[in-house]
DNA sequence: CCTACCGATCGGTAGG
DNA sequence: CCTACCGATCGGTAGG
């Protein structure tokens, strides 16, 4: 057992991992985390189900993890590019795009996420429902962060209360999620995306800065 | 077996009905209609699980039953308050209150019945899906047609789009369900009301006759 | 990572 | 409406 075969192991045992979350967030994210089975993934992956129960331990916490996954593509799909943009309007609005791309153009099957598993595990007690709350709280701290810096910067009206901006914009972008796949996908995020952008004009130094 | 012993049983077996499906919102507003089991049903209600099945014939009937039989209780705590205004902003501040309220002081267990099972199957084919997309579109189309009333009696701006308010009026109350329950429910909830209010207050010809 | 297995529960059926 | 049952699948374990 040299060193070089363990790191392979450890390597392959990693990528086996991701290949489950990734197929986990995309079930979950249509037949939400409930309707993840252990056997099912096994399946579809072309292993055992002791393969895949043995790198989590429990069903629970095979949910957390894929909740943990769906972050960081979150984080590399909405956060970062608005990220690329110093704080000020044109960082707010990107993130708020961002959010409404990541349920229009999904990058799980199912759409937003976090728009399906926050809406399943709302009204539940536990350690799932207690992950995505935390996810939910840093999103719009996150929001109401970049809120008060365009403030700050004279780009947004200074009696605008960050923490409603935040939640109108991201009220959008979860109820087009959920209309846009019982009515028609493409007028309703072109629905969402109006009221974000007349939104942000309201409170807009320069409205000319947005799209 | 005379009438009134049929008419009896009749009754009964209603009454069973009704019993179950009242049940089964409960469970599904925190659970879903996925997280619906009849042997769970039948427990509960203290009779035997093919004395539930029978009601039904198939957990997907179940499961359209139990819309159905949350959306009576919609129309009762929701639009038929609101029919009890004429046409104009006054019917039209009632929809939306009461919609917030349908979440908020919930008629079921979970909260908002339609915001959870609405993300429950928003993503998936079948007739679970179809039969609450029918509903989604009855109630849109109901406020732009409240939105409507209002502008041609002119207590709301004629150059509003009826579908778009309509949109954004719903969505407030959507993302308050999710939200209230990840984080405080009165703090949410007073957000959303005060995202109602400034948005109809922004159309109102008469912004004096909103609360 | 595998095979083989556990008890529990699922939706649904048979027969009354 | 009931009891009694079906095959399938669930999460999880034993042993390797």
């Amino acid at each position: 057992m040299s060193a070089p075969t363990t790191d392979g192991r450890l390597l392959r045992g990693e990528q086996t991992r991701q290949a489950i979350l990734r197929r986990a967030a995309d079930i979950a994210s249509v037949d939400g985390l409930e309707g993840l089975s252990i056997g099912r993934l096994a399946t579809e992956l072309g292993v055992s189900k002791s393969g895949v129960f043995a790198h989590f331990g429990s069903k629970e916490e095979l949910q957390i993890a894929t909740v943990g996954a769906a972050r960081d593509v979150f984080i590399a799909e909405v956060i970062s590019p608005a990220f690329e943009h110093p704080p000020g309007l044109l960082r707010l609005w990107t993130l708020a795009d961002g959010w409404l791309r990541f349920g229009e153009r999904p990058a799980f099957e199912g759409g937003c996420f976090f728009c399906s598993v926050d809406a399943e595990f709302d009204a539940r007690p536990g350690r799932v429902h207690d992950a995505i709350a935390d996810n939910y709280r840093q999103w719009v701290a996150l929001l109401e962060r970049a809120v008060t810096d365009a403030q700050q910067l004279g780009e947004v009206a200074a009696d605008e209360d960050p923490a409603q901006l935040a939640f109108e914009l991201d009220a959008f972008a979860r109820a087009a999620n959920v209309a846009g796949r019982l009515e028609d996908l493409d007028e309703v995020y072109a629905r969402a995306r109006r009221a974000v952008v007349a939104r942000l004009r309201a409170v807009a130094a320069d409205p000319r800065a947005l799209p």
